[in-house]
RNA sequence: GGAGGGGUAGCCAAGCGGCCAAAGGCAGGGGACUGUAAAUCCCCCGGGCUCCGCCCUUCGCAGGUUCGAAUCCUGCCCCCUCCA
């Protein structure tokens, strides 16, 4: 075991703001394992590498002995958190909750240590609450305090409604915080408020106050934008390795340094040293490795071998996705890209067509109109990303 | 409850009787370039028709006035601002 120090540096990497850190320390002094928690929004059951970040700082204190609890908030979700948004979330139904709760776990256990996991559900004790319950928990808060958070005061300076029930997520998180006794909290900057709130209502029950770790938000593939399933700039950690590839290999090239830091173990000096390589090189370094934590080694190599033959040669990818017609089928062109899926429309094919985005067998295909036979094998290309194999049967 | 302002394509935003499938920007797609990307340049961006032209469906919803409406009128729904 780690002496509390060297504990403190591991655990300091990549964060934030760690509120507070001579708090922290002495936690870590005790020598007994902590409890760290951490939130999951039910809403979202597709991980992606974004949360991979709050993750793998989880894993780090799984690996120095410590505990987490996974909260997942099967009650708070059915009331919708605002944060970070300038409207009200809709709520979920129990059993979706429930069904994405699954799929969580099964995807963060790509990342966690399924025998230092404990996963919670908040129902257990937030539906226990009598109405008297509630009162006193929000009597420990004032409306002054809660309004200090940046997307409620904007609101309501701005005339756009809050509903009293928003205010209740905050600290419902918080009395979680309360229940599971947590002695740290995790969660993107995007959450220190609420991980502040929970301080004060530990402290109010006469709890040892938690101490609240942000970590950066990962930007995403736009390299503007965090990374969000609902701004189409993520990588899902389900994704197969030749997409995940590519698709990291598309970031612009100043991002990949706060990915290196984020999502890989490799120390400062290790990616000091990368900084020197040719920018592809390094980043190819960088789609290796995230690869290979979740598809491992093998596949990592195939993926990275996949993405040079296509991309820097511009080889036809052995594994395009087949498809079969019956022999001597005739199709027109612009047909045969919709029916493999390559455009929402014949429009759309037509203009790909006659922009030269379309190859057959590696030769540029021009008449939108074009009857095509299948007789032998096509090597069919659209764009630069878009392959397929169409193959004649009999 | 009163007085104003507004709802236009994925988003933002012009248009305010015909030349409007609707300017411009963003996002997106294709091409060129490249190191994969970024930047830059060109093209495209409602759907359908063997398509250099034609047809259908779009401007909150429902009707109406007109040869003709996103544009005018009526009703309805929704949003915002100020006052109470």
């Amino acid at each position: 075991m780690l002496s509390p120090e060297e504990q403190l540096e591991i655990i300091k990497r990549g964060a934030v703001d760690i509120i507070e850190e001579e708090e922290l320390l002495e936690k870590l002094k005790r020598g007994k394992p902590l409890r760290v928690k951490a939130g999951f929004d039910p809403t979202a059951p597709d991980l992606h590498l974004g949360h991979v970040v709050l993750l793998r700082k989880l894993r780090q204190f799984q690996d120095l002995g410590h505990e987490v609890y996974i909260i997942i908030g099967d009650f708070t979700a059915t009331i919708g958190d605002p944060t970070g948004r300038n409207e009200t979330r809709p709520p979920l139904s129990k059993e979706q909750v429930l069904e994405n709760a699954k799929t969580y776990a099964e995807q963060a256990f790509k990342v966690l240590n399924p025998e230092r996991t404990k996963l919670v559900y908040n129902s257990q004790w937030l539906e226990k609450m009598t109405a008297r319950d509630i009162v006193g928990l929000t009597s420990k808060y004032t409306v002054a305090r809660m309004l200090e958070r940046e997307d409620f005061s904007k609101r309501f300076k701005e005339g756009i409604p809050i509903y009293i029930h928003e205010f209740l997520y905050p600290l419902f998180q918080a009395y979680d915080s309360v229940a599971i006794k947590a002695d740290v909290e995790l969660g993107g900057t995007d959450q220190l408020f609420n991980l502040l709130i929970g301080r004060d209502i530990q402290r109010e029950y006469g709890l040892e106050p938690q101490v609240a770790l942000t970590m950066p938000l990962l930007v995403g593939l736009d390299g503007v934008r965090k990374m969000s399933k609902s701004y189409g700039n993520y990588v899902g950690i389900t994704e197969p390795p030749e997409t995940m590839f590519g698709k990291i290999m598309s970031i612009p090239d100043d991002l990949m340094w706060d990915w290196y830091k984020l999502l890989t173990d490799y120390t400062d000096s290790e990616i000091e040293n990368f900084k020197k390589l040719h920018p592809r090189d390094a980043k190819l370094n960088l789609a290796y490795t995230i690869v290979k934590q979740f598809h491992g080694e093998e596949a990592a190599k195939k993926a990275k071998e996949h993405f040079l033959k296509t991309f820097s040669q511009r080889e036809f990818p052995e594994n395009a996705p087949v498809f079969k017609f019956p022999k001597g089928t005739k199709i027109r062109a612009d047909e045969l890209i919709l029916k493999l899926g390559f455009a929402p429309s014949k429009k759309e094919a037509q203009r790909i067509i006659k922009s030269g985005g379309f190859k057959i067998n590696g030769e540029k295909y021009t008449n939108p109109f074009g009857e095509i036979e299948v007789n032998g094998e096509l090597k069919i290309q659209v764009g630069k990303k878009r392959f397929a194999r169409v193959l004649p049967e009999d």
